[in-house]
DNA sequence: GCGTTAGAAATTGTCAACAATTTTAAATTG
DNA sequence: CAATTTAAAATTGTTGACAATTTCTAACGC
């Protein structure tokens, strides 16, 4: 048995997670490349696997691929160009959520809850990787419940948007903005959703 | 010297355009699974650079990707989901039209004839699959020119947009509508592009 | 005949080796 | 010493082999 005893078997998605997380957090500063070997080593595969989440990682827009060159983490990205994923964003978890408080069921709303009660923990904590996870966790919710297909596309958009702000803004004002959206959510107030939701998005 | 002396020499980006372009025209039914190794023969190369083509076409929603499954065609999307998507498309090339009005000089707006050109010429021909690609093409080209950044998110909206209905619609009314574009851009008019653009995409 | 089970076939997942390309470092030349 | 050339190192691109998983097929028992 190796020295270290947690064998976690990582597969092309958990690794693609993990350094989706990473990136994130600003764990690597932006035009840094990201190399094949080393990523490999550190979870213990070969490179396959390492390709396939880098090319996914490109795809969501996290990371660049150049050709014979490899990936390098994102560059950041204009203010303009951030606003318009905005309001794509917002577009899309604006369907998503009015779905959802039709389609909702008991079971959904106590999985709102806990993710609710981790983002907040996370804030108070003030661990922008574990805010920014757990943020990304509670919107996925609504969206994922509600189709697989938008899925990818949210993901990609709130992956690019993250980026752009990895330092922390207001934690406690997040909070709030959170509890009024699941709050609208569990007594099926869409318009009170929708206008939570907008001005968190925006 | 093998027989055939088109060696093409395919790398994974052009196998990744071959391919979107045959899921676009319709050429693979709904839910059809594609095989590695029948690409791989099709292409002569191996299993790897296949695999990198179905991650991104997967990422792109034209495949859906389950582990030790392999891939499948994607499913028609539903009206009201593929509503939300021509509204964040919508969103997304009035960013890059408005732009591109201010920042195109004479060689681009060269390209956009070009462009149009080959459009009406597909669409005179009737050949569906032709015109699915020079349509993507024609707007392509704005998104590409105003942003690197934007350009994925795009073709990711647009590609499963189209795929909805690879039957073909009012060909010479779509023509009209392109022209219309163009002529607003190549003159400046930002309001009359917008409006043009509005009801080519809705 | 119908459902179940066991084996075979087909397919994807991973890996290590080698080829091609890019980057770095050193040597050479003016 | 600076610029260029050349060699070495590092890195990515591709391949074929093997392992793991899923799917198909046929035998079996009821």
């Amino acid at each position: 048995m190796p020295k270290d005893s947690i064998k976690a078997d990582y597969t092309r998605e958990k690794i693609c997670d993990i350094l989706r997380s990473d990136l994130i957090a600003g764990k690597y500063s932006h035009d840094q490349p990201l190399r094949e070997i080393s990523q490999a080593k550190r979870f213990g595969v070969s490179r396959g696997p390492i390709r396939d989440a880098f090319l996914k990682l490109t795809q969501e827009g996290s990371l660049v691929y150049e050709t014979n060159r490899g990936v390098r983490v994102h560059s950041a990205i204009a203010d303009k160009e951030r606003k318009v994923l905005m309001n794509m964003r917002l577009e899309l978890e604006k369907y998503c959520i009015s779905k959802y408080i039709e389609e909702a069921n008991r079971k959904d709303h106590g999985e709102l809850e806990i993710l609710l009660e981790q983002f907040k923990s996370a804030c108070l904590r003030d661990s922008l990787p574990e805010v920014a996870e757990s943020d990304l966790a509670l919107h996925r919710h609504w969206v994922t419940r509600v189709s697989k297909n938008l899925e990818p596309i949210w993901l990609g958009l709130a992956v690019r948007i993250l980026m752009k702000y990895s330092r922390l803004e207001n934690f406690e004002e997040s909070i709030g903005e959170h509890v009024r959206i699941v709050e609208a959510i569990v007594v099926k107030n869409k318009d009170g959703a929708l206008k939570a939701l907008a001005s968190n998005v925006i």
